[in-house]
RNA sequence: GGAGAGGUGGCAGAGUGGUUGAAUGUACCUGACUCGAAAUCAGGCGUACGUGUAAACGUACCGGGGGUUCGAAUCCCCCCCUCUCCGCCA
């Protein structure tokens, strides 16, 4: 969510922030919701006003033993008046919050401007791209060697969901153990076990929704319970509705989950492998820190990832969505994408965004300052440290030797046993 | 799942339907005392929104929602959560 302030007092650079994004701030609209707002609202409160004092006097009359009754039949007309006064303005700030909770987050200065994926800022590249005669992707390769089966796991469930076998399976969970431990013992994350389910409150603080509702698995029941997209959810949640002390910032978290999503708008895309599925196993890393630090935070945090794609050999590049790419909520994000040899092209394996005060504003997240001993709204963060089944892939692809089997990258050769070589 | 108890300010904990945003304690801030500290004393000390240049004033908030009433932390209904016991399980 937006400043209400700024909303209010610069509706028309907030206009022309959104613009950059290709997002159409109806100011018209705002304008209309905003000063009929103003008018119920002050008129509602002067009523409330003129009641609380009549009833009040009413309570000091009964307590001299006089009679109340006329001043009883003096309020009634009052009280019909605020009933509809009121009934009238709550309606007008549901439809005042609604269009204030889909509005989404103004780009930072640094942001590139651009209209899509195509002007994107690469920012930097890792590792040396390996020479690979007739590169095979990385559902051939797994099938070919039996650990990755996709005809079961859609006789099991259907389109986008894998079966992974034996060493592909252990590489898999070796993964997730290899990527927790270098982030909470080299970056000082602490790891978290979360609820994979949550509720509405909690998706509308991190901003998936009202907008985005239809990406989600939502439950059965009345509860509006729903599998989370990412563990961004449940763990940048824990600080909804709570005041941080100074001393404890920044807060670092790490949680390993698996991520459900139902990716309407995404059919057609990625239809082989494991690329883009309804399930898969995610280590996320969440931030929350004072606004002045939010920046240099984004950059450690974006570093942090890398250093899962550096210490398995993975070449990468870093690139800076553009307004017009950028997701919603955040104000700033940089991806990572991975080098895939059958696509001959980097493919994105973490998303690393700084949300600013946008989340933690729904959440009302705060954290006491020090300086002036009030509370204040945090800055939020968070990046995939890494997309697990995106790993498994990029390391299928990059680690395929002409036999068809593949070498285990050094680093994780220890979480599976000493074995160098799958397959 | 069944039965009971309970949810009030950072924390603890009062609160007969009427001048209660809420006693009291504690924590915290400021001042006095002190060489300094402790102790003591005095004052301050919630959040959000609105009007206003400001001072200030107003409104709302006692788990959430609805209701009764001129007036609700207080009465009624529904829901959520916590605790205790029982049942069932991993």
């Amino acid at each position: 969510m937006l400043d209400p302030k700024l909303l209010r007092t610069q509706p028309e650079t907030v206009a022309a922030q959104l613009a950059r994004r290709g997002f159409h701030f109806d100011l018209e609209r705002f304008t209309q919701l905003e000063n009929r707002r103003k008018l119920l609202q002050t008129e509602t409160e002067k009523l409330q006003a003129e009641r609380n004092v009549r009833s009040k006097s009413i309570g000091q009359a009964k307590g001299r033993g006089e009679d109340i009754a006329p001043l009883k039949a003096d309020i009634d007309q009052l009280g019909r008046d605020l009933d509809s006064k009121k009934s009238e303005l709550d309606a007008l700030q549901l439809e005042f919050e609604d269009f204030a909770l889909r509005l989404p987050n103004i780009p930072h200065a640094s942001v590139p401007e651009g209209k899509g994926e195509e002007d994107n800022l690469e920012v930097r590249r890792w590792g040396r791209v390996r020479e690979i005669s007739a590169p095979r992707d990385h559902a051939d390769l797994g099938e070919a060697l039996g650990l990755m089966d996709f005809a079961a796991a859609t006789k099991l469930t259907g389109a986008r969901f894998t079966v992974l076998r034996g060493q592909l399976a252990r590489l898999h969970r070796a993964l997730i153990q290899f990527m927790l431990d270098v982030h909470t013992r080299e970056h000082g994350y602490e790891e978290l076990y979360v609820p994979y389910i949550v509720n509405t409150a909690s998706l509308r603080g991190t901003g998936q929704l009202p907008k985005f509702g239809e990406d989600l698995f939502s439950l059965k029941g009345d509860q509006g319970w729903s599998l989370i997209p990412t563990a961004e959810v449940p763990v940048t949640n824990l600080l909804r509705d709570e005041i941080q002390s100074a001393e404890s910032l920044p807060r670092r978290w790490v949680a390993h989950t698996p991520c459900f999503r139902s990716e309407a708008g995404a059919a057609g895309r990625d239809t082989k492998g494991m690329i883009r599925q309804h399930q898969f196993e995610k280590v996320e890393l969440v931030q929350a820190v004072t606004p002045e630090k939010s920046y240099e935070a984004l950059e450690e945090l974006t570093g942090h990832a890398e250093s899962i794609l550096k210490k398995l050999q993975l070449p990468y590049r870093v690139v800076a969505l553009c307004t017009g790419d950028i997701g919603a909520n955040a104000a700033k994000t940089y991806d990572l994408e991975v080098w895939l040899p059958s696509q001959g092209r980097y493919r994105e394996i973490s998303s690393c965004s700084n949300f600013e005060a946008f989340q933690a504003r729904r959440m009302l997240a705060r954290y006491r300052d020090s300086q002036s001993n009030k509370p204040e709204l945090l800055h939020t963060l968070n990046g995939s440290g890494l997309a697990v089944g995106r790993t498994l892939v990029a390391i299928l692809e990059n680690y395929q030797e002409s036999d068809g089997r593949i070498t285990v990258p050094a680093a994780l050769q220890p979480y599976l046993g000493g074995t160098s070589i799958i397959g």
